[in-house]
DNA sequence: TTCATAAGTAAACATATGTATAGGAGGGAG
DNA sequence: CTCCCTCCTATACATATGTTTACTTATGAA
């Protein structure tokens, strides 16, 4: 791929910076406004030169159709590992990010993902062992068992979520743990997100 | 989440389709043509209901600024599951799709994603066991040592990969299993895409 | 110096696109 | 029936947005 200038990269990582956080495009008057530039002529010959070199495509005449062209190197995106969480007894999960985990980009497009390490192996039979990654997205609901980051106070758990009528119940995944109820709204019971795929950085 | 009608579902659906097609946003106008309307009126107020509704989000007066709202339920989406692919003694995987698995839409916007269940245990220190499904995502490279699945000839293997001066192997995580070593270019090798992820469907 | 390129200003232009106004046909509920 | 909603046609309007032409400034290579 071509070598492009500074100022193009600058002008790149804006555009990837605006789609992820908007998910549609910038328009050139975006570009221009974010860089304090009186034209859009300047914005419109770097986007042209991202297109020539390969770095973006774009579909002539439609608004905000620019879209990132990944190329392996650059889909490679940091995620935040924002803490540990038991995956036994529930313990704190730290809020603060322990450390920023590459992947692949494509699958970080939605905005908030985060990983949490499970520790412990009350879900060994789902198969998410101590120390694996699991990659939740944000959400405030789940469907009936499904595997969810549940936070109960400051603290925070994966299990299996069901919601009866007059009960929360948080199952883990081995015989050995037993179900944690909770009966209605007595307990700040929240779901953080669902585990959306089990992530193990194997090198 | 309230009701939508089936006219508003079909456009909510033409919405996701053509975002995961084009990534942006279809016009008011490309929405119009493609359910052969003679208005714009008829798409605004379908539009206009789907984000009374909550599912779909707009920025307004900004071109292709729809966003769809995913709920969990219209976050699953269907991934083919395009065969089987041996983790021990690389054996056929079939390019035909067996069957569709639902996912988390964020998951799979990237076109062409597709899913691989692994058979045998050849991974297993890397925590690829027996039917688990392996996320490919498709790149002719991968950095040396990476998990990818590898095509040779018509057959396809998950394993790791590395590229010497002289050589290729494809090296598996089990004490048991030898490196299958390809010399040059005398055979086909191919790496069909990167393993991006570990998926167990547990319910 | 001369030439090429990068980066930008200034001013328009053409069209893509969201939005609005006015109204009609049909169905279901009260 | 009347009222309300869905779904639609027809026609504009306002603006968001991509594109273009002409020119300037600075930098570095030949």
């Amino acid at each position: 791929m071509r070598r492009i200038t500074d100022r193009q990269k600058q002008v790149l990582d804006y555009i990837c910076d605006f789609i992820d956080e908007h998910s549609y495009a910038p328009s050139i008057r975006d570009i221009q406004k974010h860089f304090g530039l009186k034209s859009t002529k300047g914005v419109k010959d770097h986007i042209d030169r991202l297109v020539e070199k390969g770095y973006l495509n774009r579909t002539e005449g439609t608004a905000r159709a620019l879209r990132v062209v990944r190329d392996g190197k650059k889909a490679i995106k940091k995620i935040p590992l924002v803490g540990t969480v038991a995956a036994g007894l529930p313990i704190l999960a730290e809020e603060n990010i322990e450390d920023y985990l590459p992947v692949s980009a494509d699958m970080a497009r939605i905005k908030g993902m985060f990983f949490l390490r499970v520790n412990g192996d009350s879900m060994i039979n789902a198969a998410i062992m101590d120390g694996d990654l699991v990659l939740v997205r944000p959400q405030p609901f789940v469907e009936q068992g499904e595997i969810a980051v549940v936070r109960i106070g400051d603290e925070a758990t994966v299990k299996r979520f069901f919601r009866f009528k007059t009960r929360v119940e948080l199952r883990s995944e081995n015989p050995n743990h037993k179900p944690i109820v909770y009966r209605d709204e007595d307990e700040d019971v929240r779901i953080v997100g669902k585990v959306t795929a089990v992530l193990r950085i194997l090198e």
